[in-house]
DNA sequence: CGTCACCTTGATCTGCCTCAAAAACCGTGG
DNA sequence: CCACGGTTTTTGAGGCAGATCAAGGTGACG
C-alpha cells in the first residue's frame, strides 16, 4: 500500500501513521478516522491555529503544510517540535483538555477539525484505533525526548544536522520528500528558533554545512549528496521515529 | 483527600496523579488501578530498570524514590526527564511496545509491575480510566516540551534553578516536599546530565545559586528560603505540570 | 587511616551571543 | 521592465558562558 494510493482513498487523513503503524489500521478503521474530520480550514503562513491555554473542544490533523509547535517565554518564541502533514497534531489535547503550547503555520496549512465527542466514542467503541491514537501522541514525547538529548550534546550546526536529517526522513514516510533532499517553508530564523541559537549564528552554522558538503540549505530548499554523512554526521540514529522495522526488539521481558 | 490518607488506602498507587486529575478517579477506578499491579520490586542505586530497546509486556509505576529516563549518545548519558513516586514510569511502553529510552534509578526505588493485558483490559471496559492514563503519558511529553523551551533559552544555573523549581513541586504533589526544600538522591553529576553541562560547571553553577541565596544544594538536601524569587529568576511557570487549577482555561473553542 | 566517590578550584580555549551594518531577494505598483 | 520597501540572508568585531585539562579537597566507610 503506497502512501499515495492511500492519500487517494483517505484524502484527509491518508498519511496518518504512514510509514508507521498505518498497516495494523483496517479500512473500517480507516473510513472511521476518515469520517471523523467534520470540516477543514486553510491558514496562512505565520497564523497562529492553536494557542497554549486554549480550551478546544476538537483537535486538529495536519493535512497539508508545515507547523512548529512553540512556547513563548520573556518575549521570544521557540520551537519546541515540528509536524509534517498526516500528524495529528493535537490529538493531546483530548485527553489534556487544555493546551500547554501553540501551533504556528509555517507557510500555508491545511487542518482537518474533529471534534471531541468523536474521539470520545473511538474511546469507548474501538480500543485498537485508541491505541494508535495513543502511539501517536507517544511519538510526538519520543521526538521530543530525542530533542532534548541533541539540545544537551550538539553544537548547533550538528542540531541543525539532526533537524534536516529528521525532517527529511519523516517527510519521505509521508511520502513528500525527493531522493536528494526535501522543500521546506522553514526560513534561517525558524531554524534558529528550532535550535536554541540565534538566526546569525545559524547562517554562520548553515553556511559550515554548505562548505562541509552535508547539507545545501538556500531559500525553501535543502539538497543532500550523502544522506549517510549527514546523518553521521549528526549522530541522528532514526529509531526513535518508531518508522517499519526501526527499534528492533531485543527481548521480551 | 490527602496525599497521605489516599498513600494508606492504595500503598501501591496512591500516588497516581496526586495533585492532579486523581479527583477524578472513582473508588472503583483507584482499587481497578491497584489491583492492576501484581508484584513490586526493588532496585539499587545506578540500575538500569529498563532498557533502550527492550520489549515489554508490562509497565512500571515508580512507588517509592527517584529515577531519571535517560538516552546514551557516542558513550555518554543524557538524562531527558525525571520521575517522583507516583509516575506510571513507562505506561508508554504499552502502546509504542518497545522503548526508546532508559530508566536508570538514582538511589533504591521501588516499581509496581503492571501487565500489559491487564492495561488493554482497562482500555476495552473503562475507556475513562484509559482517558487518565493517556493523560499520564501527556503530562511527560508537556514536561518534556518545557524542558525543551528551557535548554534552548536558558543558562546553566536557569536551567539547574528550573529543574529544582520543578523537583519541588512534583515532590509536593505527591506529599515529599518540604515547605523549605526538599530532599533527593541525585548527584552533581546528575544535575549535570539533566541540564546538558559538564560536573565542573554545574559545580560553579550550583556555587552561584548559594552565594545568590536562590538555592541551597548539599548531598541530598535542596534548601529553598524564597521560593517566588527562585521560580522566577528560572522562569519556571509551574502550569506545565497540569497542576489542578493551573493552566486556566481561557476560551472554549 | 587509607581508599574511593564526590565535590571544589584554577587556567586556558572555543562556540555562540550581542551589537551593528550591508547585501541579496521578493512582491508590488508604476 | 524597473524602481521600491520590506523581509531574509550574509558579514564583521568584541565579549562572555561554558568546555576541557589538570589538580586539590572533603567526607563516608571499611
Amino acid at each position: 500500500m503506497t502512501v499515495s494510493s492511500e492519500f487517494d482513498r483517505y484524502p484527509k487523513t491518508g498519511r496518518f501513521l504512514a510509514g508507521r503503524l498505518r498497516s495494523e489500521m483496517s479500512e473500517a478503521e480507516k473510513t472511521e478516522l476518515e469520517g471523523l474530520v467534520v470540516d477543514t480550514i486553510t491558514l496562512r503562513d505565520g497564523a497562529r491555529a492553536i494557542a497554549r491555554g486554549d480550551a478546544c473542544n476538537w483537535s486538529a490533523i495536519l493535512i497539508d503544510g508545515f507547523v512548529l509547535r512553540t512556547l513563548e517565554n520573556g518575549g521570544r518564541r521557540y520551537a519546541v517540535s515540528f509536524h509534517v502533514p498526516g500528524d495529528f497534531v493535537d490529538l493531546h489535547c483530548f485527553a489534556l483538555r487544555r493546551l500547554d503550547h501553540n501551533i504556528d503555520c509555517v507557510g500555508e496549512a491545511t487542518f482537518g477539525r474533529v471534534p471531541h465527542d468523536a474521539i470520545a466514542r473511538v474511546m469507548e467503541q474501538r480500543p485498537h484505533l485508541a491505541r494508535l491514537f495513543w502511539f501517536a501522541t507517544l511519538l510526538d514525547a519520543a521526538m521530543h525526548r530525542e530533542w532534548i538529548m541533541k539540545l544537551e550534546q550538539s553544537t548547533v550546526p550538528k542540531r541543525i544536522a539532526h533537524v534536516f536529517a529528521e525532517i527529511w526522513r519523516r517527510l519521505e514516510m509521508v511520502g513528500q520528500a525527493f531522493p536528494d533532499g526535501f522543500q521546506t517553508p522553514l526560513r534561517q530564523s525558524e531554524i534558529a528558533e528550532m535550535c536554541g541559537a540565534t538566526a546569525i549564528h545559524t547562517n554562520r552554522a548553515l553556511a559550515d554545512l554548505r562548505r562541509n558538503d552535508l547539507a545545501d540549505f538556500r531559500r525553501g530548499e535543502v539538497r543532500i549528496r550523502d544522506r549517510a554523512r549527514l546523518e553521521d554526521y549528526a549522530g541522528f540514529r532514526p529509531d526513535y521515529l518508531y518508522g517499519e522495522g526501526s527499534l528492533a526488539l531485543r527481548r521480551a521481558g
